[in-house]
This record gives structure tokens, sequence and C-alpha cells, in this order.
DNA sequence: CGAGACGTGTTATTTATATAGCACGTTGAT
DNA sequence: ATCAACGTGCTATATAAATAACACGTCTCG
């Protein structure tokens, strides 16, 4: 297994992997639009050619200008991440984080969303019921 | 708002916040078994002690040795990851992270577990519904 | 066709991070 | 009482990250 991203990049790395998984691509001056502090746009692409040799980042050209999409599917990445916040901070317990999630950390939900998680819940039960 | 620990963390950084988020408090020792690598003893204690500087970490007084804990409350930082984490791989849709955590990533859910959910769901419901 | 806008390639520099060595103090067992 | 084990305080250094300047190419529109 290769290792977790977040468990490998450096901050301003990490600032910028987390925008490329945002938008799902973009351009060096999308990225700089993004950042927070006013990193000029060299900086910027310097530190996307680094990205990219490291593996994490690949680009394509379009028409002039390079283009630049997160080296790993966003799933993977968001598996991973997902698994070590669970780890992190709840005990290892899906179920502790998504409570926090119904209660409103991360954003609040409106009643036609849990309607649906109350669904989705009923069809997992009777997956793992069979 | 302070700004997230994610923002502004170096990568070992990030590495020991999270062992102490995971263990609560822990001593030099305890972090340097679970860093990954072969840091010295003295690199962790040094880096220990950035971090406190920065105001990331406070320690106590334990007898001889120093216990060191996160500056905040384990609470509030997750609730901001939780929050990142929403926004950079769920397009900011906390149903979309609940179906991920339910689908299995992150770890599996018994049934038991999927109970309890439903019923934070019945609850949550009649709240909204009020 | 020529100037400005926009984009890339290359290289340099400063700042932060990650790492560890060494001196010194306290305790507990021989 | 003394030596080893364990812990802290302070200091040093190598490596990596973050930042940006400059040179050069191409499109575009007036």
């Amino acid at each position: 297994m290769p290792k977790a991203l977040h468990a490998v990049l450096a901050r301003r790395e990490r600032q910028i992997m987390d925008i490329l998984f945002r938008r799902g691509r973009a351009t060096a001056a999308e990225v700089m639009d993004d950042l927070p502090g006013e990193p000029s746009y060299s900086t910027v692409r310097t530190q996307l050619r680094v990205l990219e040799e490291k593996g994490h980042v690949r680009h394509e050209v379009d028409g002039l200008r390079f283009v630049y999409l997160p080296a790993v599917a966003r799933h993977a990445a968001r598996k991973s991440a997902l698994r070590h916040l669970v780890e992190t901070f709840f005990d290892g317990s899906p179920e502790k984080a998504v409570a926090a999630l119904l209660g409103g950390e991360g954003a609040k939900l409106s009643d036609e969303q849990l309607a649906r998680i109350a669904d989705m819940i009923d069809k997992a039960r009777k997956e793992g019921g069979r």
C-alpha cells in the first residue's frame, strides 16, 4: 500500500492537493487564486512542478497551457483520508463519525437529506442481515 | 476564528498532533513509539517543544517527566477536520460523507451500530420537524 | 507587424523543518 | 556513595520547503 498522502505532504503541498481534489482539475492560475496568502504565480508553478516530480500530480496540455490533476483517484484519496479521520478523532468508530455529521459538525442537514440517509441505512441493514 | 490546524502544520508536526489527539495525552517516549521512521528521542522532544512554542501543544508535569496534550480541545479540532474533509472530498455534502461511511469506507459497521444510527436519525428528524 | 498579456523553463535564495548531539539533574538499586 | 537509567535544557546542522526573479516563446488585437 502506498503511503497515504496526508502522511507525506508538506503544508503548502497539502493545500494544493486539496484544491485539486476539490476542483478535480485546475490551472496554475486557479490554484493560485484558491491559495491563502498571496503566493506569486511563479511560486505556485514551481510547487506544482515539484508535486509532479514526486508523482502526486500530473498535467495535461490544454492548447497552450497546463491543466493539473491529482495523480491518485479522488475516491482512493478520500477513502484513506476518511479512515485516518475516523481513526484519529473517533476512536476508530465510524458510528461516532456519523453521529457527528448528523449532529451538524461539517454542515447542517436538511430533512430530505435525513430521509435519504434513513433509506441508506435500511438498505445497509438488509444487506448485512441477509 | 483561529486557523485550522491542518492548514498550518508541517508534515511531522501533523503526525505528532494526530498522535496526541488519538491518545489524548502522551509522553515524548510514547509519541516516539507511534511515529513512523525511527526518530531519535531527542528529535521528538525538540519537535514537541517547538509545537509548544507555537501554541499547539502544552505539557503537564507528572512527577519527573512531561506529559504532552493538544492545546485545543479534541472536539474543536475534530469539527474543523470533519468540515474540511466534507468540503474537499464530498462537495460540501455531509450526506455523501455519511454514505461513504455506511458503505464501509473508514471501517465496517455492525448491525447493532446500524441500528443505533437509525435511532439517531429518527431523533434528528423529530428535532428538525418540530 | 509590434507590444502586451499570458504561459512555460530554469535557476537562485531565504526560511522552516527535521534531525540529533551533548551537558546536566534526579532517582533507585547495589 | 555511586553508577546506570531516564529525563530535561540548550545548541547545532543538514535537508526540504516555500518563495520569487529572469529569460524566453506564442498568441492576439489594434
